[in-house]
DNA sequence: CGTAGCTGTTATAGAACAGCTACGGTGCTCTATT
């Protein structure tokens, strides 16, 4: 595509024309020309910003700016084909995807008009740069934009689900680094922090909107015996409609939608266990409002932006605050009321540790996968290294991503491993163990921040925003706890002085290193670098001296 | 960690129960058949 002229450092009426004249946009908002223009200055950049407010804007100008062509990893097919649609509608280039849908013929010509330059857009998921004709095809092309959509899933899903999302920042190497755009609606500090180390972003600016969503109105009920299952019945039966339910399993999402169907109710479940027909009709059929109440498992949401959503009720608990304001967060889009209830039964919490456990290996499986890896004379495709262990896919897959993570074996960019040279071949076995370990109590430590959040008796949007790294203190008047009087109407008083500096790097005695996340009332709350978050008494802590600043 | 579902026991007919096992969530891709 032929590049208008645009001056080299374009200000803001200048991005503003282009987005109004060429794009149809109205006026850009401040944090999507923030964005715009920090990446025409060269700097990689990560972008929080809710789902709605134009993020494809953002990489859809800088694309346009730029010379070269703009690879974006986006981790659906189903959005992949939205975003080519939407970029089809506008004049401003031709769009692509390579994904497992394509024959090897159109695979071909798509690869050939990208290095060719006559491809402004590349949609693709992390999987295909596996593919070492598919990277060398990238890498003889002039690539000037590497976007990652949806950035949240390198820390959501890279550790046990979609390992591919680890290895992208050696891909975006792998090219010559091309300036990097990471995009996502969710993302507390420390998952920012591991998408900028992970990706291995330059001269990282980032740039969060709020996260505040004043017109939903957040509550939880509380069960401690089976009353759960009746209560939330009752409660969807009253709820203004449209609306989504939550479930952590498959089973109970069709075993809800069933007993609402026979309450004459609209309402249809979702998973992914159904046919994929079968799935496009009834996210067609929720969005076109003939259906009322979509009973799901977390399968559904990505890259759904229905303006009337009226409330999403979890009748399971979430595994993190992450995962539970990604999903409340596609209520009220419209701006009107909404409501988030979170339905909460402890004994839920097992199931979500059982989940976060996933993927273990023991030291023998990881033993097995290094006597084969030192056998081999080169780097070797994980597919081919299965053939050789007797290990499951997704066990071996784990034994992989622990390997890489305590150094021991070499990852190429197309996900060929090899052994690294080392002397103490007999001690991985237990460092595996102890990275495993490690990964699961953070996991666990993520799962306690959600418990907190059904538990508190004060303000919920503070205690969220704050998990968020916002600075607002409540009462919003606008949760349960503000409304019920449970929260203290004043501000709670913040300690006087706060020894330790939020954000700065302390150690405790037996916790190792950690960041000063926040203080509560009397508490101070450190996420650690081993063991997750952990809330601590700040005078017993002062008065035991556990804690000191790394520096001292 | 908890639950659903199966098997076997008991004891001679049908049912009740203990004990064991498998399963529980997110998607890409590739391959072998229709």
């Amino acid at each position: 595509m032929a590049k208008r002229f645009t001056p080299p450092h374009p200000d803001r009426s200048d991005l503003n024309q282009i987005a109004q004249e060429r794009f149809g946009y109205s006026e850009l908002h401040p944090g999507q020309y923030a964005a715009v223009q920090s990446i025409l200055d060269g700097r990689d950049t990560l972008v929080i910003m809710p789902t709605g407010s134009g993020k494809s804007a953002i990489y859809q100008i800088a694309a346009y700016l730029l010379p070269g062509s703009t690879v974006v990893v986006s981790p659906l097919i189903a959005l992949q084909r939205d975003q080519v649609q939407s970029i089809a509608e506008q004049d401003i280039g031709d769009a692509a995807v390579v994904n497992s849908t394509l024959s090897p013929a159109e695979r071909r010509e798509t690869l050939e008009n990208l290095e060719e330059g006559s491809l402004e857009f590349l949609f693709l998921a992390p999987e295909q740069f596996n593919s070492p004709e598919t990277l060398d095809r990238l890498q003889a092309a002039e690539l000037s934009l590497f976007v990652i959509d949806e950035a949240h899933c390198i820390s959501a899903w890279g550790h046990d689900f979609r390992p591919d999302y680890l290895r992208l920042g050696q891909v975006i190497e792998a090219l010559g680094h091309p300036r990097i755009l990471a995009l996502t609606a969710t993302a507390a500090p420390p998952v920012r922090q591991e998408m900028v180390e992970r990706l291995g972003m330059q001269r990282a600016s980032v740039i969060v909107e709020g996260f505040d969503r004043p017109n939903i109105r957040l509550a939880v009920e509380r069960f401690d015996d089976d009353q759960k299952a009746e209560h939330l019945l009752h409660r969807v039966m009253q709820a203004e409609k449209p609306g989504i339910v939550y479930v952590a399993t498959r089973k109970g999402t069709e075993e809800l939608a069933n007993q609402l169907q026979e309450r004459d109710i609209q309402a249809h479940f979702y998973h992914a266990g159904m046919k994929a027909s079968d799935r496009q009709q009834t996210e067609a059929a929720f969005m076109a409002d003939e259906i009322e109440v979509l009973v799901a498992t977390t399968a559904f949401g990505m890259g759904i932006d229905k303006p009337n959503v009226r409330f999403v009720f979890h009748a399971d608990i979430s595994d993190s605050l992450d995962s539970y304001y990604q999903e409340i967060g596609r209520a009220g889009r419209d701006g009107e009321a909404a409501q988030a209830l979170l339905f909460y039964h402890p004994e839920d919490l097992n199931l979500r540790r059982f989940f976060s456990a996933g993927g273990q290996v023991d030291e023998a499986q990881v033993e097995q996968v290094v006597e084969v890896l030192q056998h081999q004379p080169q780097a070797i495709a994980p597919k081919e290294l299965q053939a050789q262990v007797d290990l499951s896919k997704s066990k071996l897959r784990s034994a992989l991503n622990h390997l890489a993570e305590v150094g021991a074996i070499e990852v190429s960019p197309t996900g060929d491993v090899s052994l690294k040279e080392t002397d103490h071949l007999e001690d991985i076995g237990a460092a595996v163990a102890q990275v495993q370990e490690r990964y699961k109590q953070v996991e666990r430590s993520r799962l306690e921040m959600m418990r907190n959040y059904a538990e508190i008796r004060s303000c919920r949007r503070e205690y969220l925003l704050n998990y968020f790294g916002e600075n607002y203190s409540g009462p919003c008047g606008y949760c349960d706890n503000c409304q019920a009087g449970t929260a203290p109407v004043e501000p709670e008083a913040e300690p006087k002085h706060q020894p330790y500096a939020l954000d700065s790097q302390v150690v405790h005695k037996s916790w190792g290193e950690g960041t000063v996340m926040r203080y509560e009332a009397e508490k101070i709350v450190i996420l650690f670098d081993q063991v997750g978050y952990k809330t601590l008494d700040l005078k017993t802590a002062l008065l035991r001296q556990l804690l000191r600043r790394k520096d001292d």
